[in-house]
DNA sequence: CATGAATGAGGTTTCATTCAT
DNA sequence: TATGAATGAAACCTCATTCAT
């Protein structure tokens, strides 16, 4: 049997050795990707930095694309788990907001090649016809539906201002949040907590309530 | 004695008939990577939409960086001749800022295949060491530093929020612009006019000056 | 130490579970070649069907080649199993082949994998030098050779046409035989026994001593 | 215009060059095919004896189906070109029957190498679903239906045995042809001039109508 | 100016086989 | 006995580029 065929589908009989193994061809593909771009970030590239040889990634993975998803997975999985609880823990709507842009630039600075490598993936993952390759279930935009509903349900519960798209306003924040992995590249130096910071304001002024205004 | 090898240097030397094929050229490798995406937009396809060989690309342009190039600059060249009269004939700050988010976007959907092509080249055009490959003088990023530099001036001059980093200002503002081109070519129906709107508010509100909240 | 190793040398020596497994492993390279055809019909695939890794295939047979002989060997054991006694057991000539032509048919009707494989394995098991690859002894065409003898000894004792070359006979008929494991993949619903009547006619026809003409 | 694409659509537009190009690749893989087989005919190996380049072959042509495609569509054109005339010349059924199997045979004396590839290629063309893959219009067994269909004609006319299966015998028919091929692998002293009239006396005898038993 | 012809590198994938456990 | 892990060769295909004409 081999383990790339049945990766997808039943992820918990894998052996121990087997996924110590795809963990570290995951982590090479993500450092790969972020160290030269999707493009040119072959099986052999990737083999060559986890010190293994091309068959493996073919042995351990049906194909690139079920790597690629992998990988999409797995970052999406650790993003989740450190920003979810941080929003989570702030009661009102401007802190959650700012929790999530602070906790995804966060996030970011700590996994600069986790990040960097997935937004590669997704500027490159897209079908002619626009559609998404390596996503799971919804498409890799989840997280723009996410915040998207996020603050739909705020502006609905009052706490944000009425009169604007929350499907365009999370198009922006997400658009402003994911410009910052590109940047990381060609700007190692780049202040992300400060970015960080700028960025919370600018949306904060942009969804708070009139009535906050004065404050 | 190529033409190809002399372009980039002396473009004033160019035959009448030569000019119109580089025209031809790069109208083709505009449509081929906003239809393909500019990972599957190889000569040889470039080459057939236009009708000719792919021999006569190689001599026209010293290679395929060569010809994105002259797509960069061109697709540069005509955005910034539609967006500048436009900015520049509005008085006020915020009257600037608007007319440019307004204008960027219009002329991304009258000419939605140079936007999806210009922003496909972005994406893809960096070599590891995260420097720009296609553009001609300082970078693709280049819309970037002067939409910075227009808001630090505004800023100077009292007319916008003191206390926002002009520099990161611009990066989440042509973030949202450019989140729009791949939009494009999911969902071909999206209303930029309403995302135009939405997204000039948004950075209204979020760079006006304190005296302005009353309003 | 290798059972593989000893396979050919010495079957005697095979523990019983040992018998169990080759047995295991041939029915399902048989039905694995039956369904996808010889070219595709990896070990990996093999050992899939059998529910078994794929190390263990090598443990059992020396190679793919050593374990394509014992199919071989096992469905030419069974099928001669099947056919000369119903070939012995005819008194005359004509009774011999027509008993010969239809329990070739019905043993492939009976055991349609057994034949489409050994029929693959025949197409594809050819060196370029022209030997045969997998037949343990003397070829795989030992059933013309076989059939051949057959002919020529009624041919002898004067129960069939003088003036043919029983070789040649010989290989007409086995390819009138051979040709329907293939067609029985392209279509299940071949009639194999009125096939079957028709093809000993017509060889009962092109055999028989003039004398017979009348009848 | 990458000539391998438009191969099947217009073969009329091909330079003098191309053609002889074509010519020589779809020559290299018939000798190719005739000596290693079809399944151990690459590309590597077709350009290797052909002395070309292995991109060369996919410059001419779309994959290696539409080069083996080719090669069927050339061969079948030369065959019938060769077999047709001689059938026609024929007046009576015995005649027509006679002619079609030895010029068969002679053509495959005279042409070895190509009626070895094609019916190596006929062995292996065929997908899982029993689909046949290399033919342009209705399978490789057209040769089949189209002395099936003569066989009826002469059948409805009064000039073969009323009795017999037309399709079965063409079955029958176009497997004794068929067998001589392998065979001219592993004995190329195969006396095919003999082959050919022992099966043309045993097809006679097998379909000729009962008043000529006499004969 | 322009083409068709040709190359060689590099990409993904499949496969038979070996080996430590 | 049996497995999972791993390798390296070889397959087909795409591509940017060069060159003679």
């Amino acid at each position: 049997m081999q383990p790339g065929t049945a990766a997808a589908d039943d992820p918990a009989e894998r052996t121990f050795i087997e996924t110590a193994r795809r963990n570290q061809i995951v982590g090479a593909a993500i450092d790969t990707i972020a160290e030269v771009g999707y493009t040119r970030a072959s099986l052999a590239r990737i083999a060559a930095r986890a010190g293994i040889s091309r068959g493996l990634i073919s042995y351990h993975f049906a194909g690139k694309d079920d790597l690629i998803k992998q990988v999409v997975h797995d970052v999406r999985a650790e993003g989740i788990g450190y920003i979810r609880p941080r929003v989570l823990a702030e009661p009102t709507a401007s802190g959650k907001l700012r929790a999530y842009i602070l906790s995804n630039l966060a996030f970011m600075r700590e996994h600069r090649n986790h990040m960097v490598a997935i937004v590669e993936i997704a500027r490159n993952g897209i079908t002619a016809d626009g559609q998404y390759r390596f996503s799971d279930d919804a498409g890799m935009d989840r997280a723009e539906r996410l915040l998207g509903d996020l603050l739909a349900r705020l502006q609905a519960a009052g706490q944000l201002r009425q009169d604007f798209d929350p499907k365009v306003m999370a198009v922006a924040i997400r658009a402003a949040i994911d410009a910052v992995p590109p940047r990381l590249i060609s700007d190692p130096d780049l202040d992300i907590d400060n970015y960080a910071r700028e960025i919370a304001t600018t949306f904060h002024l942009a969804t708070r309530v009139a009535d906050e205004n004065q404050a």
